[in-house]
DNA sequence: CCTATATAGTGGTATAGACAACTAGTATTT
DNA sequence: AAATACTAGTTGTCTATACCACTATATAGG
């Protein structure tokens, strides 16, 4: 339902309950939505604003438009064949591997102006800083730096902190996560990365970035990771359609 | 130039005319755009259709807002979004960069047991190799093997190759492409790879690794690629939903 | 010289309306 | 029964305007 006092935006307020809909099953593939000018007058907001929340559903793969006849919902094929947004952990525990973490500093700084722009946080505003070799099954694989905004985390000490960041937000904040944007990109391995996995000078490895947002005002920036894979050991695999 | 007598939409010529000025590279990553209401008033159109034209070029990652400062130019870096099955064709035509190829070496073999296990291919058949130099803008991005079985091409000469072999498996022979399976590791370039790439020794490439299916019922093999990317010119993005 | 405030710029959000182009259903004509 | 025309719906494109929130710069005051 789009409440005009709420400070979230309009637009995006409609795209939520849209989403809300098709999450929930009521909405399926191939339906049907109400035409914007249904939306418009039942809400009683501009077309325009209605198209706004439209487009940004369209940009997200979730619905189709046609013109003259309508807008329907896509296929969920699309987004189920994605590979989903786990943290580590989890892909590990997937991969029969049993994960661990050995943490190398933890601390609560001020990042650099990339950083703050990355979590949308003002100048002066504070984050935690996470540096950890990740392990499989005893193996390093990864050193991780991640960053962690205070004003989601709240207080949090060094030995408060959970091996699935992603399941301590959900379980113990009651928070939902929506989606994560990530980047894979190949780097030769820093000193310091070739110190903690135990790799060659001059060695390959896989740096992937990602930020991941919250499922609330305008997604708000939970965490900002980066993390350098082994090269030798790593590979992502993942299955696009058409 | 918007050119109001023109069938194009106002915000495509608008969209149009700033792609130009970036592939021209007379605004270059970082460059600041004219402001919102500056084109409105230079082509005395709305603001909401120069808004339009702006949200695509920041949908396909050429442009980026920051709220209160203006409107700039992406870094050029190349970035695949993996969201949907493509062609290296059709990447770089979304990306506003002009796809070419130079074709190194193009044969009728019969292929290595793994390239045949990948193909799903008996002893004995036949595929194409196909040996390019994948280059955006002229420049030198990528080098591939692709390798596609006889019995699905049928006999083809090295002329009647297609730049989009996707394209042209679609259009041309009139079969459906249904899934690709793919994954990326990063692995230091071979000599090969550096001769073509004008790297440097010791320099790392993103390699990319994938199989294309038919839609038919045993989902038939198409094509087996394998791409080596400058890491220093390319990176892979997506987003996950959770 | 430093700090606070004001101003002028930016993008973000929203409203209201109009006309074009397309689609699907219905009515009419042959 | 089939073809054609009409109508009412849809999305697509565009105009004009207003206000909000943010940023950067200039200016004034201590």
């Amino acid at each position: 339902m789009v409440n005009k006092q709420s400070p979230l935006p309009i637009y995006y307020q409609l795209a939520e309950e849209i989403k809300q809909l098709i999450r929930s099953g009521e909405l399926a593939p191939g339906d049907l939505l109400p035409s914007e000018r249904e939306y418009a007058e039942k809400y009683n907001i501009s077309r325009m604003t209605v198209r706004q929340a439209i487009n940004n559903l369209v940009t997200e793969g979730l619905i189709y438009r046609q013109k003259g006849r309508g807008t329907f919902i896509a296929d969920r094929k699309f987004e189920q064949n994605l590979a989903g947004l786990t943290s580590f952990s989890e892909d590990m525990k997937k991969r029969g591997l049993t994960p661990s973490s050995k943490l190398l500093s933890f601390q609560l700084i001020e990042p650099d102006e990339a950083t703050l722009e990355n979590l949308s946080l003002g100048a002066n505003e504070k984050v935690y800083e996470i540096v950890r070799i990740r392990m499989a099954s005893d193996l390093p694989v990864a050193v991780e730096t991640s960053y962690i905004p205070w004003k989601v985390a709240g207080d949090l000490q060094e030995a408060d902190w959970p091996d699935s960041f992603y399941q301590f937000i959900e379980e113990k904040l009651g928070l939902t996560i929506a989606y994560g944007d990530q980047t894979i990109e190949a780097v030769l391995a820093s000193d310091f990365e070739i110190s903690h996995l135990n790799i060659e000078q001059g060695s390959p490895v896989l740096l992937m970035q990602r930020i991941t947002h919250l499922h609330d005002e305008p997604k708000t920036p939970l965490e900002y990771v980066k993390s350098a894979y082994r090269a030798d050991k790593y590979k992502f695999r993942m299955r696009m359609n058409r």
